[in-house]
DNA sequence: TAAATAGTGTCTATCAGACAATATCGT
DNA sequence: ACGATATTGTCTGATAGACACTATTTA
């Protein structure tokens, strides 16, 4: 079979979450040629006898790989080129997808692959062409969130207002040292009316201070 | 060679322009299977051996079956499965592009290829999936412009501000009944400062009233 | 001068940021 | 009552839409 005749074709992961309070992604150690030992996106080759898509690609990599299972995956762009990939010319439908932190932890503890996460803004080189999807899924997930979109997918299934916006605040932060803080009062106005979520009725989250309500993404909710 | 184990990949172009005051897309009827017959977008496969880039893909079909030259392709999304083209397992990159009515009738109409204009809002039945691909550049470009983005390259080189606010309503209204006006003075006051264009120093638009400064696209815009 | 379109100014409702005030818990 | 955080309210500057006004050409 004569891969220079046909372009190959993959589909790779941004996989984002939030650690150490920075906006952190997902990195994977590769087992195999090419890129042995380096640190690269999961990703997978399409496998047309398996996929029905290639979002089914990229959640059998991140399954096989990983053992996770994500509630969302934004098809992004596509890397091409006859460079990019040692063995030919090949395309890389870039996904993101966001996760609780805990729940990467929870499936994928046991799994031998080794896996890092690595600071958004402060990836080193990796192999192929990760580091411009890092940037790219990145800068998108901070456009996103600067538009009023809310990652609610970062948070428990359960949260209050005050950590939908520390959350919000951790995304958009490009570094540690900036301060950057939004405001209590403009962030929860533009939240009314929102049908992203809604108030679990009833539950509050306790603390020695007055209860906060409780929410929840919305059943539809896509981000 | 067998096809099922390695998919098709291809770049499709949406290609607008306005024409009999709407925004409307480029079609070409195709001359081979399969869809043979059909009308559909602009596209082609990748040629491995001969293209550098997808972005070439889709500049070489465009020379190639209609002898146009477009300043700006923007990648917008992939389509793909194995049910999409009878072929077989197939990826297609939607592209979209935006050009003056007149530059592709001068370089397109001695083409033997069967061509044709369609109101964005009103495509009919195409092959393949390209309906869907019609839909998602129309909404896109829509969003763009929404957003603030302007369509410079759907205007003459030299044009005036007058005929950029008609283009952008062109382009926002959806069926030509809309009655839709942008405010002069709000369209053009949030022009102020922009850097897409600038003014030909100099150069005026004549006629029965008060000239009008002409302006063009700057070096470096893209879109 | 009239017609026509170019270009600018004003008024106001709305909105986001800044900041303050109030509410309700645990202790 | 106190500390702590949740939630709501007020003030104000900036902005977009609506609309009116002025400017400059040809006929």
């Amino acid at each position: 079979m004569n891969h220079k005749l046909f372009p190959l074709v993959s589909a790779d992961i941004a996989l984002f979450s939030l650690g150490d309070d920075r906006l952190q992604v997902l990195l994977v150690r590769r087992t195999d040629a090419p890129h042995k030992g380096h640190w690269a996106l999961p990703g997978a080759v399409l496998k047309p006898e398996i996929d029905q898509r290639l979002e089914d690609t990229a959640r059998r990599a991140l399954r096989e790989k990983l053992g996770v299972e994500v509630p969302f995956l934004q098809q992004l762009r596509v890397f091409d080129g006859p460079l990019r990939d040692p063995r030919g010319w090949s395309v890389s439908v870039l996904y993101c997808a966001l996760l609780q932190r805990d729940r990467v932890r929870a499936t994928a503890q046991f799994r031998v692959d080794e896996i890092c996460w690595a600071d958004a803004d402060a990836v080193g080189d990796l192999a192929f062409d990760h580091r411009a999807h890092v940037a790219a899924a990145r800068d998108d997930l901070r456009g996103r969130v600067r538009d009023r979109a809310l990652p609610l997918h970062l948070l428990p299934e359960k949260f209050t207002l005050t950590q939908l916006q520390r959350v919000c605040e951790l995304v958009l932060r490009q570094d540690s040292s900036d301060p950057l803080a939004l405001d209590k009062g403009a962030f929860r106005r533009r939240l009314t009316g929102c049908q992203d979520f809604e108030a679990v009725e009833g539950e509050f989250e306790r603390g020695p201070q007055r209860p906060a309500q409780l929410y929840r993404a919305s059943p539809g909710f896509r981000f």
